[in-house]
DNA sequence: TCCAACTCCAACGATGGCGTTGTAATTGAC
DNA sequence: GTCAATTACAACGCCATCGTTGGAGTTGGA
């Protein structure tokens, strides 16, 4: 069989987003993500480097990915908002490692992030998106556009951040399993309605 | 030194909130929770059970602190929905070890939490105040209550479960450090307000 | 004063995981 | 065809950590 490192790389990143996002770095092992993806654990060293060097390679991989699957175009309204938010959370609905994998990194309080300038150049123009729109009077400008941008993605986030708490606070509907993306879809709209 | 077994509890599981919240389950070890306490390690496994058992131990306790720091009386407007979400902000400002605790736990993604039932209960109580001022007309309901209670703690939940988020999206505003509690209590009274 | 129960600790065995090394197989350049 | 470089893997050394054990110190009751 001939070489394929390509192939070999690509294997080893797709096991080792499924093993840190789902034990975080701290829980993964180095020799699970090489058995899963079976290749040598040797190899995650010479591609890689360590383990957290993984960690940042796999992260910066997945925002890459959701930064090309989710545009933000402009936001003509508090419905566009309502869109977007939807398309986030539909698009952590359909990969869930992403979300986990931020909320891993982020409970590690690192100083600084793998990555933080381009990934701050990203989150500005989400930022500058909602800016745009609140100058044009399109969405409501109370909050300011950092907040609310931020604010939009936390509600888009927070089911995957603490499901444990969704599930118990959503005991009682019996029968409404699936009214999360409709309740943050207006959620979403009201935020960025005008008018205080 | 006489005995002093509830003290040695203390002040062991004092340490060990310390230590989970900071680097969760899998990076906490038993050792640095007993070298933190200044008391045996051994301790630990007569007292507490394994390294599991301790973890839910402690985040019980914790919940069952914030339960009774930060009460939800009768929401009769926005504002006062404003003024909850702002609360739950700060309690969280003065004790981040909470939110950590809830977050690593939400990562373990387990099918049952421990203490399931009382918390079920406790976030109830919530849900059930919001659903109260809705049916009163106080506040807006095109949003389920459970849904608008669980949005409202997200909100004020975030900026601790993706502080790297927060930071980088903030990175813009040289001179607003604290508009972010500010812009919760907007969003909030936004998320209740009355009408479509 | 004696003793049973309890509290505490130092030290230990065992396991598991990180990162490396030694070696065999494959490739492509010449 | 030869050879240096590259890819792959099995096996290893080493260290950290879990959970336990054996024993010493402390208490309160009879």
């Amino acid at each position: 069989m001939a070489w394929n490192t390509d192939e070999t790389r690509r294997r080893l990143k797709e096991a080792a987003v499924a093993e840190f996002a789902a034990r975080g770095l701290d829980g993964t092992t180095m020799e699970r993500i090489a058995r899963r993806a079976g290749i040598n654990k040797e190899r995650l060293y010479t591609y890689f480097g360590d383990k957290s060097q993984l960690f940042a390679t796999v992260l910066a991989d997945e925002l890459n990915k959701v930064a090309a699957a989710v545009p933000l175009d402009d936001l003509d309204g508090p419905e566009a908002v309502a869109a977007y938010a939807a398309a986030v959370y539909d698009y952590h609905s359909e990969h869930p490692e992403l979300t986990r994998l931020l909320l891993w990194e982020g409970l590690h309080d690192l100083p600084e992030v793998p990555d933080e300038e381009s990934r701050t150049d990203y989150y500005r123009t989400k930022v500058a998106a909602f800016a745009r729109a609140q100058r044009a009077g399109l969405i409501g400008d109370e909050i300011p556009a950092a907040d609310l941008a931020f604010l939009v993605l936390a509600l888009a986030g927070w089911w995957y951040a603490v499901p444990q708490m969704a599930r118990m606070m959503h005991a009682d509907d019996r029968a409404a399993p699936d009214t999360a993306r409709a309740a943050l879809m207006r959620a979403a709209a009201k935020l960025s309605a005008k008018q205080a």
